[in-house]
RNA sequence: GGGCGCUUAGCUCAGCUGGUUCAGAGCGUCUGCCUUACAAGCAGAGGGUCGGGGGUUCGAAUCCCUCAGCGCCCACCA
């Protein structure tokens, strides 16, 4: 077979892939084996593969082809998610360009619509996946939205309702503008942004009062508590408020001062007129209100405030709503002036006609009033103000708190379930440290809203009835036969029931993913879910810790009654080599596919894991690819090395060879024991780097060099067959080492090792190699001897400019060192290139000398040496070794020292000092003889 | 405002239940090599006193306190 001098994956990968798949390597079915588990975190069901899902899927493939090799029934599931709120605006952006407003479809046509999409671009990231290399159990592929997910959720959110968890009421959400949707708290993200605080004058309604009894000037108005703040000018006293949104003030139904707080004393059981409303307000009394913030006085907005709303429920408030739902001002706002006019005559000067503000955008009419009451004299000044917003995480735009009636689900007792599992360790994350983040949430837990007003989702299993009230059922018909019997009406038809138009949130049907792919829900006990659950490792990102994670626990327990994985890996973010997030608009995405095309998928693979310790963000860069791809050139030329020997049945293998053969065997082992180790504690960035140095520096550098036959007369000569065989061996178990990290290379050169079958696969190839042992260790360490020595030879040879092919002998100063070293001469004057090895008394006048331990170690060079040069490197070498003695000294001549320190700590230091002295006697020597 | 985490060679990170010859790796850098597996390579070298300060200890990168900088999460300050 002719090989290339450069691997080429295109070539490779998309063949092995198409043989795994023909073969069913990825299948599972529950058998007797030991299940090893892993679900897909669903990407969304159109989206694209990114560089957060490499790392993501990477990481799942390398923990599930390992299993598998280990001997265990690997499953790991994969499938997409509906992402309801996503695709649906995807969906509603596709229709808009072609003309068609969501508002003008029925709800059937627009899921036609919405199908369509999902059909048309729906598991393009299944397929993606494929040329990353995942070893999916492409057969179970799932969907969020199929019958059985679908069927699954309805069952639960029944159950759920059934058991008292999921109400229905009218409360506080975070509504979307944009999607015209509720959110859950957890789609809110903050965002810091430069505003303004705007400072607003609320004109005391009733002037006498004031006047007469409390009037003693602008600033003394109480003959107690003299610290009152009061503002006045030509028309009246006024208290002044500050707030961000100066529009809602027509929503406000009364302002709120502190009890406690001096300064704003005065008015206690005032009445104050909304500027521009004209709706003269009570001031109410409560200490929610911080008496340092502003000036002290709140307006008080029921319906667009979360806090408001909670001082509008203790005072019996009333909420106006000032907002369509677009968040465009409401004709409300108009109404309700004309009725607060009614009510009570406020003079012209405090107001506008609110008219002009109906319809308008809600920051267009911040803008607006803001300058319209600048200008009526209304505004006492504006500030500049840096804060939070409040925005959807998945439109962007900032959320307007909104009074509406949606559907929860009580969180107390899925919390309480969900809390002790992780603390005490029965799942464990990977890091640890989000335990800390996971409690903190579990133990400040809100209800959870599970309403979405969108069409792209699970439909809330909820029916009207006509005479009020409703029925939550499992169907139609089941829904109709309680209808029926609640409404004592047995006419009751199906047409008369009207099913609630809400969707569900999409994590409503996340969190059962671990069960409802095994159909737990719908088939509990069957077959699959006693075999596959719970789950075995659960990789995904931080960000989804309380949407998902947390959320997938507690259904676990609530509907299996155990955990849904033992085990949470949680990865890090991909960010640039410079530390900032990936985004298109940045453009520093790379696209994972056209890196695989550059690099292979196991050099991106390779390039994306060399810097992924668990939990840490990862700085990718293109250059880590590069580093994966040339280690594939590097393990593609070593096989094409051994592949291109000769072998000679006839010949025995020479100590050399013998000698390295027992080395490598050992360093296999020992190494595949750190690997193993590593795996344990998902250390995947440091097992690849395990393997990788053993293969390129162990196997490669060193132990091929040892065996490596030579030439004579230009004529390659042909390797004993014993040392072949042992090679090809090593080589085997190394490919299978690297395999769960480098799944095509790898294939591709286990196949050529030794004639497989058709059907045969590294993939099922177990690996399992028996603990190190203590003579392996001592084996490990002769070679370090050798290794050591073969490198100092080298480097005199760089430093005196020597060519390698030169050869040069060696002096080995007579010790029990000197003797050991002298067993590996074969190997050391093999790769030093000697012509001898001796062991003498005293090492020749004119060699250039170093020790490798206590070992004293000399290549006679005859006048090439420089023996000033010499004699300055020794002397250097003294001074720092006789320092380094005298810290060992003075440890040991402290008292506290030896006597509190442990045997084996003072014994050390004995070493140390012992042999620190034997090599200083040595340099001596050697600088007298210079 | 709370909580968590980080700060170790040029870069990215290990080490941190205190003690294996005054700190390790990968990459990069420098030197010399186109040596018939590999220049996407080979052989070698240099490089940090562990963010600053204080403390505990016979002994601290490792434990405690403190200061500084960075990052993340949570929270209803208008």
């Amino acid at each position: 077979m002719e090989l290339a001098s450069k691997y080429s994956p295109s070539e490779v990968e998309g063949k092995w892939y198409e043989y795994w798949l023909k073969h069913k390597m990825f299948a599972s079915k529950p058998d007797g084996r030991e299940p090893y588990t892993v679900v897909i975190p669903p990407p969304n069901v159109t989206g694209v593969l990114h560089m957060g899902h490499v790392l993501n899927e990477t990481i799942q493939d390398i923990l599930v082809r390992h299993a598998r090799m280990q001997g265990k029934n690997a499953c790991w599931v994969p499938g997409t998610d509906h992402a309801s709120i996503a695709t649906e605006a995807k969906v509603v952006n596709r229709l808009a360009e072609q003309g068609i407003k969501k508002a003008d479809l029925t709800r059937e046509e627009f899921l036609k619509h919405a199908w369509a999409w999902t059909d048309e671009h729906g598991g393009i990231i299944l397929k993606q996946l494929r040329k990353l290399g995942c070893s999916c159990d492409w057969d179970r592929t799932a969907f969020t939205m199929d019958d059985v997910r679908s069927e699954s959720v309805i069952k639960v959110f029944v159950d759920l309702y059934r058991k008292g968890l999921i109400y229905r009421g009218v409360r506080m959400v975070n509504w979307d503008p944009k999607a015209l949707t509720a959110l859950s708290d957890e789609e809110v993200v903050y965002k810091e942004e430069h505003t303004k605080l705007y400072y607003m004058k609320y004109y005391v309604a009733d002037k006498t009062t004031l006047d007469t009894s409390r009037d003693g000037g602008e600033t003394s108005g109480l003959q107690e508590g003299g610290s009152n703040v009061i503002h006045k000018d030509e028309r009246g006293y006024y208290a002044v408020v500050a707030t961000t949104r100066p529009e809602t003030i027509m929503g406000d139904v009364a302002m709120c001062i502190n009890p406690n707080d001096p300064k704003n004393q005065w008015l206690k059981g005032k009445q104050v007129i909304v500027p521009v409303v004209g709706r003269v307000i009570p001031v109410i009394e409560d200490e929610y209100v911080d008496i340092e913030f502003g000036t002290g006085c709140l307006k008080v907005t029921p319906a667009h405030d979360v806090n408001d709303y909670m001082l509008g429920e203790k005072y019996n408030l009333e909420a106006i709503d000032i907002f369509n739902d677009d968040a465009t001002l409401s004709e409300r706002i108009a109404t309700a002036q004309q009725k607060a006019l009614a009510e009570s005559k406020v003079s012209d000067e405090y107001i506008i006609d609110l008219q002009k503000y109906v319809g308008m955008e809600r920051f267009a009419c911040r803008s607006q009033i803001a300058e319209d009451m600048m200008a009526a004299g209304l505004m006492e000044k504006i500030e500049d103000y840096d804060n939070k917003i409040g925005c959807s995480e998945r439109t962007g735009v900032p959320i307007e708190p909104k009074l509406s009636m949606q559907w929860f689900l009580k969180m107390e007792h899925l919390a309480d379930i969900a809390l002790s599992p992780v603390m005490n360790d029965d799942i464990q994350f990977y890091p640890a440290k989000y335990k800390n983040t996971y409690r903190h949430w579990l133990e400040n837990i809100k209800d959870w809203c599970i309403s979405r007003q969108l069409w792209w989702g699970h439909r809330i299993p909820a029916w009207y009835m006509p005479q009020g009230g409703f029925v939550v059922a499992e169907n139609a018909d089941e829904a109709l036969a309680m209808a029926r019997e609640q409404s004592g009406n047995a006419n009751l038809q199906a047409a008369d029931l009207r099913q609630d138009e809400d969707a569900l949130d999409t994590w409503f049907s996340s969190w059962l993913w671990p069960i409802s792919l095994f159909d737990g829900i719908r088939n509990p006990g069957n077959e699959e879910i006693s075999y596959y659950y719970p789950t075995t490792d659960l990789v995904t990102g931080p960000d989804i810790i309380f949407f998902w994670v947390a959320r997938m626990i507690m259904a676990g327990y609530e509907y299996e009654g155990k955990m849904p994985f033992r085990h949470v890996y949680f990865t890090g973010i991909v960010r640039d080599k410079l530390g900032r997030k990936m985004s298109k608009s940045l453009g520093n995405s790379p696209d994972p596919l056209d890196l695989i095309e550059r690099f292979g998928a196991d050099g991106v693979r390779m390039g994306m894991m060399l810097s992924a310790p668990a939990g840490n963000d990862i700085l990718f860069d293109e250059s880590l690819c590069e580093q994966g791809r040339n280690f594939n050139n590097k393990i593609w030329n070593a096989f094409r090395l051994v592949k291109g020997w000769t072998v000679d049945e006839s010949i025995q293998p020479s100590e050399c060879n013998k000698q390295a053969m027992q080395w490598f065997d050992a360093m296999l082992r020992r190494t595949a024991a750190e690997v193993e180790d590593l795996f344990s504690k998902y250390r995947l960035s440091e097992a690849l780097m395990a393997v990788y140095k053993l293969f390129w520096d162990e196997f490669s550098s060193w132990y091929l060099e040892m065996v490596k036959p030579s030439y004579i007369n230009g004529q390659a000569q042909p390797i004993d067959a014993t040392t072949y065989k042992a090679t090809l061996g090593f080589f085997e178990t190394l490919l299978k080492m690297l395999h769960p990290f480098m799944p095509f290379i790898t294939e591709e050169l286990w196949q050529n090792v030794l004639e497989r079958n058709e059907g045969e696969s590294i993939m099922r190839a177990e690996l399992h190699l028996a603990a190190p042992t203590a003579e392996d260790e001592q084996i490990i360490a002769r070679m370090e001897q050798a290794k050591a020595i073969i490198a100092g030879v080298r480097t005199v040879r760089n430093q005196k400019n020597i060519a390698p092919r030169e050869a040069l002998s060696l002096e080995l100063v007579k010790s029990a060192d000197a003797e050991r070293a002298a067993a590996s001469a074969a190997i050391i004057g093999k790769l030093a290139n000697l012509s001898a090895i001796n062991i003498v008394e005293a090492k020749s006048n004119g060699s250039a000398s170093f020790l490798v331990q206590t070992l004293e170690v000399a290549v006679p060079l005859g006048n090439l040496i420089d023996v000033e040069a010499e004699r300055a490197k020794a002397e250097a070498e003294l001074k720092h070794l006789q320092g380094f003695l005298a810290s060992v000294e003075k440890k040991l001549s402290n008292e506290r020292f030896v006597a509190n320190a442990p045997a084996a700590v003072v014994e050390l230091e004995r070493k140390k000092q012992a042999d620190a002295k034997q090599k200083i006697a040595a340099l001596q020597e050697t600088i007298a003889a210079l």
